[in-house]
DNA sequence: TTGAAAGCGCTAACAC
DNA sequence: GTGTTAGCGCTTTCAA
């Protein structure tokens, strides 16, 4: 039954030819080196048999295994499986396959996988999981193995990536609350020590200053961790500033999430007492009450687009690396309301 | 900077030793062979070159790859994620990494992937994309490379599978809505050609009976996918015998939610005119307004048993292979409602 | 255009 | 205990 696997033996053989003959016609990079009766017959003899190549073996020849790895932190945290499907959508068609890792952000464990993956002999390696200054990074780089960050940016900017355009995105969510009437803003910020936090962070209190509010700094709080239960954490952090603010800029639907359930907790509405952003656009977010304005982000495209930049030539090139933006857009849905609006809204505390 | 890579040579020259020795003195199921000075002095050289052995010339030697294919129909379904963690979980501490391919139901990208998947020698092959009667699941068992199903069966019992009770899964929501005093419960099955739809729909007739209630054959309607688009689409089906029904057993969280949709757009209220409940308790089912009442599968436990199944040496002998069945769990939250506790809440409507 | 031969990096018989 | 030798299945010089 554990049917004996056919080679190129096998098919040379019935083909009438040599193995090196074989392969060659099989291989449509040399097939012109064989005459067009040969290679139909190899061709044939190969089907005949169902011939598939053992790809080991060939990459042991060749050094290349059209194999990339994926490191990610949690395929299970609702923002990475539209990357990895994003990222393997791209490498199927150019006859990748991907090797997937969950870190859990423990750095020996990403070490762990790395090192794993680089045995296998990956073609490339696509990282969800760097810190800003990762060492594991360079390691990498330094290795002579191509890498692409996602969704992650390195301080050095060697490394090519592919990240949203964070700027952009709180931007739209500051300016459409701004609009909204809203002006004293407080924020929810994400963890510092990856890029995505860090950025979001520094844009908010770019994006206040744009609009000539100075952020006020009792009214930013930190969630060490993109979760739900860290941004309830974090925001419980604010209730004490009590009426001090009318609207929440977060760095990430969960947070957001965290902020509804300590909301919900104290009594407080949303919008009505406190207008409410979040940021990524997980799925599901449109059947909340109320459903989430948030800064959508194509994280499908953010996937493809880094596999698309380590499939490209370039990518093994000490060339400047480049680093791709991906525009966010605001999705405007229930947790904002105009402050006006919002004052007419049946009182039932003082926060206002 | 492309570091040249270490290989077995490099080692045993720093040791001076043979090739062969060092291979010895590295492998762990060998080291006994090998005097203790000569073990410490290759595996001090190994780590002073930084030596990673080139698992893929290990695989051509030994014929194993430490290598898993998991086939899916799309990670961006909440129901994969934990499934897949769950199986790489459970991979890793046995040297195992995962290849990952989504096949979005399509029996021809699945072929693909799994020709692609066998001739990079994977040792085994989980498979969550199995139709009832499969071809392609045939195809690789009789290739001799270890399979396993997952949240799937075949009806060819030599398959082994992993799969929910979906028996016990489905009386546990009829019953609890039998409990509540529900009689005419409706049913939204999903497609029958996958052996989780089929299982779901025969288990609630079968609960129904149990509870001497015959089921209604008009207040049975098919979803063609487990989506929430299909939810809805079939959920209208069942309208027009306004009135008929108190409660909705859903086969699936998402068809739940598309339920949700179409109550929200009839003006019907959830739990007061119409108790549901979901099934597989996917992510932020409790943000949900009501919440979902949902049968809990644990996903992780799914993917995780699956793994293991495929790494028991029994996995690849004739033996009768083994169908596991997890238990499932009843979640009551928000949208089941005591039949005599909806009468009594402020009618809307000549439902009941 | 095709065949012969070598070798990718490793492990497994078989000697010594 | 350790070295010698061979070979996994394939690609790729080099000749012919």
């Amino acid at each position: 039954m554990p049917a004996p696997r056919i080679t190129l033996v096998d098919v040379a053989r019935l083909a009438g030819v040599h193995t090196a003959t074989a392969s060659r016609a099989l291989n449509p990079a040399t097939r012109g080196q064989v005459s067009e009766s040969t290679a139909t017959r190899v061709a044939e003899a190969a089907k005949a048999l169902n011939y598939q190549p053992n790809r080991m073996a060939r990459g042991l020849r060749t050094n290349r295994t059209f194999t990339v790895g994926v490191l990610i932190p949690d395929i299970t945290n609702p923002l990475f499986p539209p990357i990895v499907r994003g990222i393997e959508d791209a490498l199927a068609p150019a006859g990748y396959t991907a090797l997937l890792a969950n870190s859990d952000n423990d750095p020996e464990t990403e070490r762990l996988h790395v090192e794993t993956m680089l045995a296998r002999q990956v073609d490339g390696l696509i990282m969800a999981t760097a810190r800003r200054s990762d060492p594991l990074v360079e390691h990498v780089a330094a290795s002579g193995v191509p890498v692409v960050l996602v969704n992650r940016r390195s301080e050095d900017d060697r490394i090519p990536s592919v990240v949203p355009d964070d700027g952009k995105g709180i931007r739209l969510a500051v300016r459409h609350l701004v609009s909204l009437g809203h002006a004293r803003i407080a924020h929810v910020a994400g963890p510092l020590h990856v890029s995505t936090g860090m950025a979001r962070h520094r844009a908010f209190l770019e994006a206040m200053r744009e609009e000539a509010l100075e952020p006020d700094e009792e009214l930013i709080a930190f969630a060490r961790w993109f979760t739900v239960e860290e941004g309830a954490r974090a925001f419980r952090a604010l209730l004490p500033t009590n009426g001090r603010f009318t609207a929440v800029v977060t760095a990430n639907d969960l947070i957001a999430i965290g902020c509804y359930d300590v909301m919900a907790e104290q009594g407080l509405r949303c919008p009505e007492d406190l207008s409410i952003t979040g940021y990524n656009d997980i799925p599901l977010l449109d059947k909340l009450r109320p459903s989430l304005t948030t800064v959508r982000l194509e994280h499908y495209e953010l996937g493809a687009t880094a596999a698309n930049l380590l499939l490209e030539p370039a990518a093994d090139a000490s060339t400047s690396a480049r680093t791709i933006l991906v525009e966010p857009t605001l999705v405007v849905r229930g947790s904002t309301m105009s402050l006006a609006r919002a004052a007419e809204a049946p009182t039932r505390s003082s926060r206002r």
